[in-house]
RNA sequence: GACCCCUUCGUCUAGCCAGGUCCAGGACGUCAGGUUUUCAUCCUGAAAACACGGGUUCGAAUCCCGUAGGGGUCGCCA
């Protein structure tokens, strides 16, 4: 490896984000967003949003929208690109930019016109061997210990009548580029010159055979476009590094200038597995399995039953036959697993804050150096630089993430977190928010912002509060320690408790707070004494907020009705 | 297997390019204490790494070579 040559950006910058709307948006393609985004407004450059839909059939405008979304909601915004503001993003109207349109679907026309200059050139022919053969060939060459790599001769010998007779055939056919039988060294801005030898590189696929779809390949929309749209670095992840000598020579071939390359390293899982969509699959299919077989009264058919899809769905994921996201969703929540946060939108639903996993995100693979982690989007814009990419990838670290989230959360003001907290059960939660009316949503907010470390913690917290009183059940080890033992000097508290918070006139959570710590005094016990039994009465088990805030949260009536249940579903059995 | 990239505490990393100030610093996690009505916090402290082997040098985490290990790519996916 030689010395990356950084520090000479070119002028002016053009960077990209071009994903691929095959799904949601991943972390670590919202990293490589970030990073070009950061540069481009660190330059006064621009920042393009392109939609790589050359896969007809994988590609869905649920993900576009998607991909969108989450990219605004992390504060990544684009100069050019579908524009969400639009009637409809997807529709070449609904775009901004000069140079659009943005979706590699609606640009086939010029694909069309590279191809011929390419055939015109000699540069790129017509292949009709079938998928068969290659996969023959390949599999001889790796056994031979050879290289990979597609013999053109055949192709190229085919004459002019052999040709015409195959297509009168009907023969599907690609077209391949010929590559140039030089070696191709590529200069990286993050690992430095990287040069891969001519024999190494095959001509590869340019243009796909009707029966795929007929359009350009990945490589050839993705060079064209970028050239068309003067985008002049391409920074983008390390799986792309062995591509780049074919896009460097479709560059040179076509006359086009060649952008600058950064290569960022991946992401992976913390076990070092890389870390995909798939994962999320893998740990309900995981559970699933251990659920079957724990017992034999547990089947695919109650599993079926309870979530609302057809049992042969489900037999086909549980056999690992289909990662079905939609039915891994539903079966995670109904087996109380955890799906493991892969996709932007994961950390977004399970209450990350944007500025946080953007913070985050940006450390994975760069640092402003010195002691500095925590930064917000303004500072990464103004302190990033290539030079300081790692080169090596990095694990996720979810506990990380995790604590700075929680942070962010304690530092903020009330107010903010307050509606913060409403957006997301908005969202996520509405059938708790609805629980919440009025000045309640506001006393609930105050009890736990100071245990909030995610926006969606409350509302696993606060679970004794959206039930009704008679669906209380009591934990039994809460019951034991706090009520039952030393003769049942818990169940005691409780009974002469009631009568003091009857007797309480303001229901507030510091008026409440007062009166529960005078009743601890005056009977000349601990606070732990009396606030325990109570939490267990009101909320059946030892943990809640602070006990004024409980009491309030629950109201008068329903603390007094539990109060007085709990008396009597939790009676310490005589003898 | 071929090619390419990488290698500092469990994890993310600073330090490396301009060798000594590094018996290696920070963060998350872990462990031990302490504060607190539970929880969540908060405070104090601790354990914890230069992959290995050669070389260059007065001196190497830092430079060179090799070995091992990890990863990526090898699709009419992107």
């Amino acid at each position: 490896m030689n010395e990356p040559s950084c520090n000479n950006l070119p002028e002016p910058l053009v960077t990209r984000f071009a994903p691929s709307p095959t799904g949601a948006l991943h972390v670590g393609g919202a990293r490589t967003a970030l990073y070009n985004w950061a540069l481009a407004r660190q330059r006064g450059g621009r920042f393009i949003l392109r939609i790589e839909d050359t896969d007809v059939r994988r590609s869905t405008p649920e993900a576009t929208l998607g991909i969108l979304r989450d990219l605004a909601w992390l504060g990544i915004d684009w100069d050019e690109g579908p524009s969400l503001e639009s009637a409809d993003p997807l529709d070449a109207a609904g775009q901004r930019g000069e140079r659009g349109p943005y979706f590699q679907s609606q640009r086939q026309m010029r694909y069309r016109e590279y191809l011929q200059q390419l055939i015109d050139a000699g540069r790129a022919y017509k292949c009709f061997k079938t998928p068969a053969e290659l996969d023959a060939d390949r599999k001889r060459a790796r056994a031979e210990g050879q290289p990979e790599k597609d013999d053109a001769t055949e192709s190229l010998n085919l004459s002019p009548e052999q040709i015409s007779r195959y297509q009168a055939e009907g023969r599907p056919y690609v077209y391949r580029f010929r590559m140039p039988d030089t070696d191709i060294t590529v200069h990286d801005l993050v690992l430095g010159e990287v040069t891969i030898r001519a024999e190494e590189l095959e001509d590869f696929v340019i243009f796909k055979s009707s029966d795929a779809g007929g359009g350009p390949t990945f490589h050839f929309a993705n060079v064209i476009d970028d050239a068309a749209m003067g985008v002049t670095l391409t920074l983008r992840a390390q799986e792309h590094l062995m591509n780049t000598p074919r896009h460097a020579a479709l560059f040179d071939a076509l006359g086009l200038d060649r952008p600058a390359w950064a290569h960022v390293p991946l992401i992976f899982n913390p076990d070092g597995s890389k870390m995909s969509k798939r994962d999320k699959a893998k740990a309900v299919r995981t559970a699933a399995k251990k659920w079957l077989e724990a017992d034999s009264a547990n089947s695919t058919a109650a599993l079926a039953a309870q979530i609302g899809l057809p049992t042969a769905r489900i037999e086909a994921f549980v056999r690992g036959e289909s990662d079905d996201l939609e039915l891994a969703t539903a079966l995670g929540e109904s087996l109380g697993v955890k799906v493991p946060e892969i996709d932007v939108a994961d950390f977004r639903a399970n209450g990350y804050l944007p500025e946080v996993l953007c913070n985050y995100l940006a450390l994975l693979g760069w640092n402003p150096g010195g002691d500095v982690e925590r930064f917000d989007r303004a500072f990464l814009a103004e302190k990033f630089s290539i030079e300081r990419i790692g080169r090596s990838s990095a694990r996720f670290d979810r506990d990380k993430l995790f604590r700075f989230n929680a942070d962010t959360i304690a530092a903020m003001p009330f107010e903010q977190y307050r509606d913060l907290l409403h957006a997301h059960f908005r969202m996520y939660r509405p059938e708790f928010l609805a629980k919440l009316e009025g000045d309640r949503f506001d006393l609930f907010a105050r009890a736990y912002h100071p245990r909030s470390r995610t926006l969606d913690e409350p509302a696993e917290l606060a679970r004794y509060l959206f039930i009704e009183d008679d669906q209380l059940t009591y934990d039994a080890k809460a019951v034991t320690k706090v009520l039952h033992k030393n003769e049942g000097e818990g169940l005691k508290v409780l009974r002469e408790l009631e009568q003091a918070l009857t007797a309480c006139e303001s229901w507030m959570p510091e008026s409440l707070e007062a009166a529960v710590s005078a009743f601890a005094k005056d009977h000349g016990l601990g606070m732990g004494k009396v606030a325990q039994p109570l939490r267990v009465a009101l909320t059946g088990t030892t943990v809640s907020p602070g006990i004024g805030d409980t009491l309030a949260l629950l109201g008068r009536e329903r603390a007094l009705v539990r109060l007085q249940r709990c008396q009597a579903q939790c009676a310490q059995a005589v003898g």
